[in-house]
DNA sequence: GTCGGGTACTTTTTT
DNA sequence: AGTACCCGAC
C-alpha cells in the first residue's frame, strides 16, 4: 500500500511513477508535468520501494530545478534529512572530482574556470606554440569544447585526424590540456569528460559512484550532450535503473552539443526500455497549445506527438507589428500597464527575446513607465569586473597553482607588477617547478625585476602565504574581509569612476559569502568557489520579488508566467539565422520559439519591428517565417494602419515618443529613515524584508534585516542597495 | 615597465 | 554598443 498519495496524477502521470525498475523514458510534453512526475517517482521509490537515499541520484538542469525538486520531495516523504542527492551533471561530476581527484594527477582543490578563462588559457597556447598559421582562438576554443562533449581526448583527435590542420588542433588541445593540468584547474567539459574517463579505467571507483546511483533520474534528458550520455549509460549500467525524461521538441543546446539522438534513439540504445508519453497539457489555454503546436509540427526531427488540455480556449494570441523596436517596446509597456490596470501582477509577465542585446530598448520602456521589472542572465553577478578580481584571489589561496587567477589578483589592485613581470614569474616558476605562487616569493633573487617590484610581490606573497595557513579554520567572509583589508582593495574601487556601482557589488559579494557560511562549517572555501563557478542565469529567477521579468528564450525552458511577450519575431533574429545555417538549425530555432510560446499560462503576445537597430545598425525586416505557421484565426493582428499600405516607411529619426532623460526616476536610494525598525524593505538579491535592528548612523549605518528569502542579514546601508517600500 | 586612454573591430543562445 | 588591443605618457 502506497504512503505516498497519487490521487492528484493523472493515469499517465501515475504509470510513470509506479513503472517497475529498468531503463524508462518519458516523453513529456511542454506543461505535461515532468517535475511533478519526477518529485513523486522520487518519493514513491523511497517511502514505498526502499530505495536508500544515498543510493538515489537525480540530475537537473539548474541549480534552482534542483533545490525545488528536494523540497518538493521533502515535502511528499516527510523528511529532510535523508533525501538522494539532487543536483546539476556538472555539479555531480565536480563532487566526484574532489573525491577522486588525486586518481587524475589534481588536487581536490582544483579551480573550475569559466568561459573567459578557457580562452585566455587557449591564447596563451597559441602564443606559446608560435605556429606560422594559427586558428583564432574561438576556433579552437571551440573546437576542444566540441570534442569533449563528444567524449574525445586529445590522443583520439589526433588518431582520428586526417588532415594536417585537425592534427595542429589536436596537438594545441593536448596543450591545453597539459597546461590545465599544470594549473591544477579544469573547464566545464573536463568535469563531465574527465569522470566518464575515470569510470572507463577504473572499474573500482566506477563501481563505488554506482552505488549512490542504484535508482538514477534526469531531467532535460533531450539536452545532454554525448559525454553526458555515456557517463549516464555507465552510472546505470549496473542496475539498469535508469529513469530520464525529456521532450524532443524542447532540445535547444546542440549547438552547445546536446545531441537530440539521445532520446530519438533510447529505444535502440536501451532495447527493453519502457516508454512513456505524458500528453495532457495542464498549463496552456487551448489556443496558445494549439499556435505552439502549429509551429512546431513543421519540425521534421520529432516523434509525432500531440499535445491537448482540457484548459479553457483563452484569448486569441496576439501578433502586434511594431514600425520599430522603440515602437515595440512602448507596445509592450503600454500593454502591461493595462494589463496591470485589470488586477494583473507583474510576477505574472515576462518578456522574452533571442538576443541579450534585445533588452536594452525593453529596460528603457519600462523605465519610462515606472514598471518594475528585473533582467535574469546578461552579464552574470559573477562575471563583473571587481567580483572576478576577488574572486581570483580566493581560487590562488584555495588553489596557488592556478596561475591565471594569480595574474589577475596582481593585478587589482595594480601593483606594478606587469606582462614583463609576470613573463619572468612564469619563466621562473618552469624552470625551478614551482607554482606560479611560489615564484612570486622568489622575484627578488631575479636580477631581471627591479627591486622596487621584487619587494612587492614578496609582499604580496608574503601575506597571501599566511592567509592559506589559516583559511581551514576560517569562514569564506573572514577570508574575503582579510584580502580587502591588505590588498586595499575598497580604495581601489573607489577610485573608479563608476565607484558606487562597484562598491555595490563588493557588498553583494559579502552577503553571499555571509549567506553561503551560514549554512556551512569554516573551511568551506573549495565549496563557494564551486558555488561560484556553477551558478547559471536560470538560478536567479523568482530572485525578482514581484517584478516583470525580462529573459532569453534560451533562460525560459522550464519555467511558465501567464503573460508571456516574445520580442523580435524576424527573419535573422527569431530565427537568428547566419549563412551557413542549414535546416538543422531552423529546426532549433522552431524548438526555441516553441519553448517560448509554451511558458505562456494565459495571453500570449508575438511582436515583431519593421526596422530594427542592433549592433549599431539599421535595417528593415521580414516578419519571422514562424509567425505565418501559426492559423490566422488563433491570433488576433494589430498593426498600424500605414504598416497595411504597400509601402514601408524608413524609420524616423526621432524617437516615436520624446521622454526627456529627466523624466527617469532616480535610483530610489532611502535615506536613513527609510529604515527604521520594522520597515519594508527591498533587496536585489534578497527580496522582500523587514528591518528588525539599526546600528551605527551615517555613512557607517547598519541593519539587521529579515528577508523572505536568504533569512536575517546584517547590512550597510551605504552600500546594499535597498529601496524602501511602502506599506 | 606599467598603466591609462584612445582606436579599431566584432557581434547567439551558455553549463 | 561594447570590448580587445595598441600606443604614448609616466
Amino acid at each position: 500500500m502506497p504512503s505516498i498519495t497519487l490521487a492528484d496524477l493523472n493515469p499517465e502521470q501515475r504509470e510513470a511513477v509506479l513503472a517497475h525498475d529498468g531503463p524508462i523514458l518519458i516523453l513529456a510534453g511542454a506543461g505535461s508535468g515532468k517535475t511533478r512526475v519526477l518529485t513523486y517517482r522520487i518519493a514513491h521509490l523511497l517511502a514505498d520501494r526502499g530505495a536508500p537515499p544515498e543510493g538515489t541520484l537525480a540530475v537537473t538542469f539548474t541549480n534552482k530545478a534542483a533545490a525545488e525538486m528536494r523540497e518538493r520531495v521533502s515535502a511528499l516523504v516527510g523528511d529532510r534529512k535523508h533525501l538522494p542527492w539532487v543536483g546539476t551533471f556538472h555539479a555531480f561530476c565536480a563532487r566526484v572530482l574532489r573525491r577522486e581527484a588525486h586518481l587524475l594527477g589534481y588536487t581536490p582543490s582544483f579551480s573550475i574556470l569559466d568561459e573567459a578563462d578557457a580562452l585566455a588559457i587557449v591564447r596563451q597556447v597559441l602564443n606559446e606554440a608560435n605556429l606560422p598559421d594559427p586558428p583564432p582562438a574561438e576556433v579552437l576554443r571551440s573546437r576542444i569544447e566540441q570534442a569533449k562533449n563528444e567524449g574525445t581526448l586529445p590522443e583520439e583527435m589526433a588518431e582520428a585526424a586526417t588532415s594536417t590542420r585537425e592534427r595542429t588542433i589536436a596537438e594545441l588541445y593536448r596543450l591545453y590540456q597539459q597546461r590545465l593540468r599544470e594549473m591544477n584547474s579544469m573547464d566545464f567539459g573536463d568535469l563531465i569528460l574527465l569522470v566518464y574517463r575515470l569510470f572507463e579505467t577504473d572499474r573500482s571507483v566506477l563501481s563505488r559512484w554506482q552505488q549512490r546511483a542504484q535508482h538514477l533520474l534526469v531531467d532535460e534528458y533531450q539536452d545532454t550532450n554525448h559525454a553526458q550520455y555515456l557517463l549516464v549509460r555507465a552510472l546505470s549500467a549496473a542496475t539498469s535503473n535508469l529513469f530520464v525524461v525529456g521532450d524532443e521538441d524542447q532540445s535547444i543546446y546542440r549547438w552547445r552539443g546536446a545531441d537530440i539522438r539521445n532520446i530519438l534513439d533510447f529505444e535502440r540504445d536501451y532495447p527493453n526500455a519502457l516508454i512513456l508519453k505524458l500528453e495532457q497539457n495542464y498549463r496552456s489555454t487551448k489556443t496558445i497549445l494549439a499556435a505552439a503546436g502549429a509551429v512546431i509540427q513543421n519540425n521534421r526531427e520529432r516523434k509525432p506527438k500531440q499535445l491537448w488540455t482540457e484548459n479553457a480556449t483563452g484569448e486569441p494570441v496576439t501578433y502586434y507589428t511594431a514600425r520599430h523596436e522603440r515602437d515595440e517596446a512602448e507596445y509592450i509597456a503600454r500593454e502591461i500597464v493595462r494589463l496591470l490596470e485589470q488586477g494583473m501582477r507583474p510576477a505574472d509577465i515576462v518578456i522574452f527575446y533571442r538576443v541579450n542585446a534585445q533588452s536594452r530598448v525593453l529596460e528603457e520602456a519600462l523605465m519610462r513607465h515606472r514598471l518594475p521589472y528585473y533582467i535574469v542572465g546578461g552579464l552574470r553577478f559573477y562575471d563583473q569586473r571587481e567580483i572576478k578580481d576577488l574572486v581570483a584571489y580566493l581560487r590562488v589561496i584555495a588553489n596557488p597553482a592556478d596561475g591565471l587567477s594569480l595574474a589577475r589578483a596582481i593585478g587589482a589592485p595594480p601593483r606594478g607588477i606587469g606582462a614583463k613581470t609576470l613573463e619572468v614569474i612564469a619563466e621562473l616558476s618552469a624552470r625551478e617547478q614551482i607554482s606560479m605562487f611560489e615564484a612570486l616569493g622568489r622575484l627578488e633573487s631575479e636580477s631581471r625585476v627591479a627591486l622596487r617590484i621584487a619587494k612587492q610581490a614578496s609582499n604580496l606573497y608574503s601575506w597571501l602565504r599566511e592567509l592559506m595557513g589559516r583559511v581551514s579554520a576560517m569562514s569564506v567572509r573572514a577570508i574575503l574581509d582579510q584580502i580587502i583589508a591588505r590588498s586595499g582593495f575598497e580604495n581601489y574601487l573607489a577610485s573608479m569612476p563608476d565607484a558606487k556601482v562597484r562598491l555595490t557589488n563588493l557588498s553583494e559579494l559579502l552577503a553571499a559569502a555571509d549567506a553561503f557560511d551560514a549554512e556551512h562549517a569554516e573551511g568551506g572555501l573549495g565549496e563557494f568557489l564551486e558555488q561560484v563557478a556553477l551558478v547559471n542565469d536560470a538560478d536567479q529567477v523568482d530572485a525578482g520579488g514581484g517584478r516583470i521579468t525580462l529573459m532569453t528564450l534560451h533562460t525560459s525552458k522550464g519555467l511558465e508566467y501567464p503573460v508571456v511577450f516574445i520580442t523580435g519575431m524576424e527573419e535573422g533574429l527569431c530565427p537568428h539565422l547566419r549563412p551557413q545555417d542549414n535546416d538543422h538549425e531552423i529546426e532549433e530555432e522552431r524548438r526555441l520559439v516553441y519553448v517560448g510560446m509554451t511558458r505562456a499560462r494565459r495571453l500570449l503576445y508575438l511582436t515583431n519591428a519593421l526596422s530594427r537597430e542592433l549592433y549599431g545598425n539599421r535595417q528593415d525586416t521580414i516578419p519571422s517565417r514562424f509567425l505565418s505557421e501559426i492559423e490566422h484565426n488563433l491570433m488576433r493582428r494589430i498593426a498600424p494602419e500605414y504598416i497595411s499600405s504597400s509601402f514601408v516607411r524608413p524609420p524616423p529619426r526621432e524617437p516615436y515618443v520624446d521622454y526627456s532623460d529627466s523624466q527617469l526616476p532616480e535610483a530610489e536610494q532611502g535615506t536613513e529613515a527609510d529604515f527604521n525598525i520594522g520597515a519594508k524593505v527591498y533587496h536585489p538579491t534578497f527580496g522582500l524584508g523587514v528591518v528588525k535592528r539599526r546600528e551605527g548612523r551615517g555613512d557607517g549605518a547598519k541593519a539587521w534585516i529579515a528577508f523572505e528569502r536568504g533569512g536575517l542579514k546584517l547590512l550597510m546601508l551605504k552600500f546594499a542597495n535597498l529601496r524602501p517600500i511602502a506599506d
